[in-house]
DNA sequence: ACTATTATCTGAGCGCTGTCAAGACCCTGC
DNA sequence: GCAGGGTCTTGACAGCGCTCAGATAATAGT
């Protein structure tokens, strides 16, 4: 974009080293200067390109929701049954989460930064034009003729993985976080309570 | 408890007026001298009475987590059959993180004070011992004889209003938060979308 | 009752933070 | 070649969490 003026692309620069330690320090150890000190510049230059830190962790989140994006879309890249496809993409919600947890949790970190902001009120369905989540619409539309209220059974869809992930990365179930396979177990068994139709489920449990 | 030195319960009055910082001005805005100062003291007497800030969070967190098991005690008050009492609970949760966002918030904040952190790993199941969720535990055990696996079914359940919390609060169903009303039917919708053994469900959508 | 002990609170101070203001640099367009 | 604007710098300010050395007040021991 910018043809590096002085430094060669800072904004990329602060991004960058910003997600560095938000996975390794977590986002407590956040500090623009750090962020500055890094990059090889005085404190103050980051403020021309953010205009705040709020600024600059709303950026990170909205990259966060691109890469859960990217997570969704390559779990349905293979043909399956609409029902399936669905479950899967719940599964790799959950795996991304605990994958890459800091991203995860800056995505959904109000009191910096809001990227839902610009939302309008669509009557308590699920807002098409959420950047990471139109894979997760997009499913349940595929089997939109089978299922009455898509858009509730999206809500409750969404919620049930989102709060699964929630619990293992900031809940009780913070132990069981780093167990990749019961991970995964525990994401299926949860998918597979919903009653969904057009098939019978996709794994045993 | 002590009985009252220079000030009179330092610690009550402290976490009262972060409780109060809390809930008006958001977790981002809770500075431990600013506790002191509305509380009368120099910013230095806090820490005879928390380690750190992240000791006083941890202190609120627990409350908060009190308050959560007190909501859902009450919900489930009257005698009822076993699954709508459990769905009853679970909206409960909801309505409850709506009401109190910002005490639901810091129950569930891990950069500041773990409130699970002493936490046995329970074999993927929901531990017994989580203040806030004696209530939950027990509901789905009140189902036992009808549900095959009830720890798997309590994780489904528990992260499905975790979940769903998390998206009215931080997520993009923001906008929605403010209608208790629909809230609430969005979570009634949501609960309902198990298939649970022992009634047809509470309420019509 | 008088002292010794312990809990509680104060003040000064360190290093860190986010942010603002004013000026220097360097590239681009005329 | 000169003005303009985007980029970065130095300097400074207020506020933060936290530590350390002392003052004060309530309790405990005798």
């Amino acid at each position: 974009m910018k043809p590096a003026y002085h430094h060669g692309d800072l904004r990329r620069a602060l991004l960058d080293e910003a997600t560095v330690v938000l996975e390794s320090e977590g986002i407590g150890a956040l500090a623009l200067r750090d962020l500055a000190r890094r990059a090889g510049v005085s404190a103050t230059a980051p403020y021309h390109h953010f205009r705040s830190k709020a600024d600059l962790v709303c950026a990170l989140a909205e990259g966060a929701l691109a890469d859960l994006d990217a997570a969704l879309a390559a779990a349905t890249a293979l043909p399956a049954p609409p029902a399936a496809r669905l479950r899967a993409q719940g599964v790799a919600y959950v795996l991304f989460a605990v994958d890459h947890p800091a991203r995860f949790r800056v995505a959904f970190r109000p009191e910096m930064g809001e990227p839902f902001a610009g939302l309008a009120d669509t009557d308590g369905a699920l807002p098409d034009d959420v950047t990471a989540f139109r894979q997760l619409v997009r499913a349940v539309r595929d089997l939109e003729p089978a299922v009455p209220d898509p858009a509730g059974f999206a809500v409750a869809m969404w919620s049930l993985v989102h709060g699964l992930a929630s619990l293992l990365l900031d809940g009780p179930l913070r132990a069981v976080a780093g167990d990749r396979a019961r991970v995964r177990a525990l994401a299926e068994q949860a998918v597979a309570a919903f009653a969904l139709p057009g098939d019978a489920g996709t794994e045993a449990v």
